[in-house]
DNA sequence: CATCAAACTAAGCGTTTGCTTAGATATAAA
DNA sequence: TTTATATCTAAGCAAACGCTTAGTTTGATG
């Protein structure tokens, strides 16, 4: 009956996702995303809706993105070994071109704060929820620690990974490894 | 010869500094500005040049207000117990009304990174870095640890800092306490 | 008390924001 | 090949942005 999309929206998401990533929410604005994504801007409008609903996929992109190291650790049985890989992995995962970009997630907490939507809101909170319960999974597998320890280390464990994504940005390679390497030390 | 100002700059700055601090830089407008501060556009370049200048101005005042604690610190000698004080003192000093703000440097580090001007860069990084060593001249304090120890956990506190300063803003009371009881377990 | 320069108010500058719309184009189905 | 319809381009919308400017008010000084 009528003419195809010229684009697949998955790519188009994709090149969003590197963009908001880059440069956060609101300095991302519809004319970047048209020359990153490349298509016009009634596209975007006719595919996602708004500037939030773009930003609503770029998310649930990056979600399935880091899901090839968050996968790594909740198949591996290695305990504290296995979440201090997936630092280092996280912190390889993060850097384009030796420049890091933190973590999405993170840095879109800190930069809209209470005044994201709730829905997007939910979004972000959830991935730190199942972070820390990734986390938390692992911990169990080292049998000495009781419930309340491994609630504990959990909590601890999340912080850090916040600490490294927003270090990443402003500390060297050695700084980010002294952290990492003094924070298990004594799990 | 003629009128003097009807407002004192220090005044006026403080307003805000609260203002970027909740809001970030972005999305801080100047009209908001001029409500807060109470004065008009006009008044604010005349006085600052430019949002900019205003900003700059913020983080220096920023600055002096956590002065307050970073003295305690300072003039403590208690080594990691003295630490240990401050990251509490700083989720007190970061609190308003029960809704944590982070640490306003730390906020911006992330909102604009490396697109943020030279300067504004250096000054953060600055405080950044005045805050490590802070931290490691504590570390001095314990006789038992080499240079290498200290200059390792001053890394670590540091990033564990900004964790903090992020942590804040979405984790609760009883799983911010368990970051920081258990980065001082360690060391 | 009159003067006049600085500080005030408020209107408006050009640009950019997120988003929409009118009209040309292309293509799957009849 | 024709036709119908979704997709495309590009121009343009109102609102908000950072910042400026014209004109009024004010008050320390002579």
């Amino acid at each position: 009956m009528a003419r195809s999309k010229q684009y697949n929206e998955q790519e188009v998401i994709e090149k969003a996702t590197a963009l908001f990533w880059k440069n956060g929410y609101e300095t991302t604005s519809i004319r970047m995303l048209e020359k990153a994504m490349g298509i016009n801007q009634f596209s975007i409008y006719a595919s996602f809706g708004s500037k939030h609903g773009v930003f609503l996929e770029s998310i649930k992109c990056y979600k399935k993105r880091i899901k090839r190291i968050t996968d790594i650790l909740e198949n591996s049985n290695n305990g504290l070994v296995g979440i201090k890989q997936y630092f280092y992995d996280f912190l390889d995962f993060s850097k384009e071109n030796d420049v890091k970009k933190g973590c999405l997630v993170t840095n879109t907490v800190n930069e809209l704060g209470q005044a994201a939507n709730p829905e997007l809101m939910d979004e972000l909170m959830k991935f730190s929820s199942d972070v820390r319960l990734l986390f938390v999974n692992n911990l169990k597998q080292e049998e000495t620690k009781d419930e309340e320890t491994i609630e504990r280390q959990g909590n601890y464990l999340l912080t850090s990974m916040l600490g490294l994504s927003l270090a990443s940005k402003i500390l060297n390679e050695k700084q980010l490894e002294d952290f990492i390497e003094t924070t298990f030390l004594n799990l």
